[in-house]
DNA sequence: TGCCAGGCGACGC
DNA sequence: GCGTCGCATGGC
């Protein structure tokens, strides 16, 4: 499985849905394509990724090379979601939103891409906020292959006006995401450093950005810095809360918070459950 | 047409 | 500290 390959075959022990992964709103790039085929670019990395009875088949579409270890990590496979899920399970109105989409997983993506989709993200439909990163990356990304772009780097956007940013339409964010790409690319902010960091520090040292408050810090953190504790509180998540959890979250969910919280935005978007049991507003 | 979208900053109190 | 409003853009 460590052999440098240009196909390979991630094997999945346990709850994973590829589709449900990929189109839960935590990622922005991956495009449905026929045949059960989702096709997108992760760092440099030009691939399109199915998923087979024994595990993921990704596939490079361009001259790349990758191992194993990457989609591993990508796709979260080293830890066990079976055991997060029969934490969540001791409430029962944790488990009807984690058994409404078992296969969701948190994506470990790479932090600034994560922190920009996000910025992006605030006050917008994911179907808008694709478009805009879409197009974010075929003006500013650098392409991989014809047609193919990478997720810009902060250095490619620092030097950077709104105006400049004015193709990608993507409104009052541009000087959010200029603001963003001038700390990071400056070294003001060490987004690697904040991994490990004290998780009140790193929210805080998120919040310094332009346009990143605490729910687009908590996306950053969780998406992207592999911090499953964060929980962050879009309006479907309030309006999760408000109907389910009045008096807060579970405390089974400690540790695991993200997951929860994945599976309950994904619950509260799209289950008819949700909407019978817990009834409009 | 008006309302809403994986929010946030500015402002008034 | 807390509530309210405007913000660009586009889909419904």
């Amino acid at each position: 499985m460590n052999d440098t390959a240009e196909k390979l075959l991630i094997p999945v022990r346990e709850c994973f849905s590829l589709a449900d992964t990929l189109n839960c709103g935590q990622c922005f790039r991956w495009q449905e394509q026929d045949g059960g085929w989702f096709e997108g670019v992760v760092e440099r990395h030009w691939c399109r990724v199915r998923q087979e009875e024994d595990g993921i088949v990704v596939e490079a579409l361009g001259g790349d090379d990758w191992q194993g270890d990457f989609w591993e990590a990508y796709f979260d496979l080293a830890v066990s979601y079976g055991d997060f899920r029969e934490r969540l399970c001791a409430d029962e109105r944790l488990a009807d939103a984690a058994w409404f989409a078992p296969g969701i997983r948190i994506l470990r993506q790479e932090p600034w891409e994560a922190l920009v989709s996000f910025i992006i993200s605030q006050n917008n439909n994911i179907g808008r906020i694709r478009g805009i990163v879409a197009r974010l990356c075929e003006s500013f990304g650098g392409a991989i292959a014809a047609g193919v772009y990478a997720f810009p780097l902060p250095q490619a956007l620092a030097g950077l006006t709104v105006e400049e940013l004015a193709p990608l339409r993507s409104g009052f964010r541009a000087g959010y995401i200029l603001d963003a790409a001038k700390q990071v690319a400056s070294g003001a902010l060490d987004l690697e450093a904040l991994r490990t960091a004290p998780l009140d520090e790193a929210r805080l040292a998120l919040q310094q950005i332009r346009g990143v408050g605490p729910k687009v810090a908590e996306c950053a953190l969780l998406y992207g810095l592999g911090r499953r504790e964060c929980f962050p509180m879009d309006v479907w998540m309030k309006r999760a809360m408000t109907r389910m959890f009045p008096d807060g979250l579970p405390s089974c969910a400690r540790g695991c918070e993200g997951v929860a919280q994945q599976y309950l935005f994904h619950y509260a978007r799209s289950s008819p459950d949700f909407a019978e049991k817990y009834g409009a507003e």
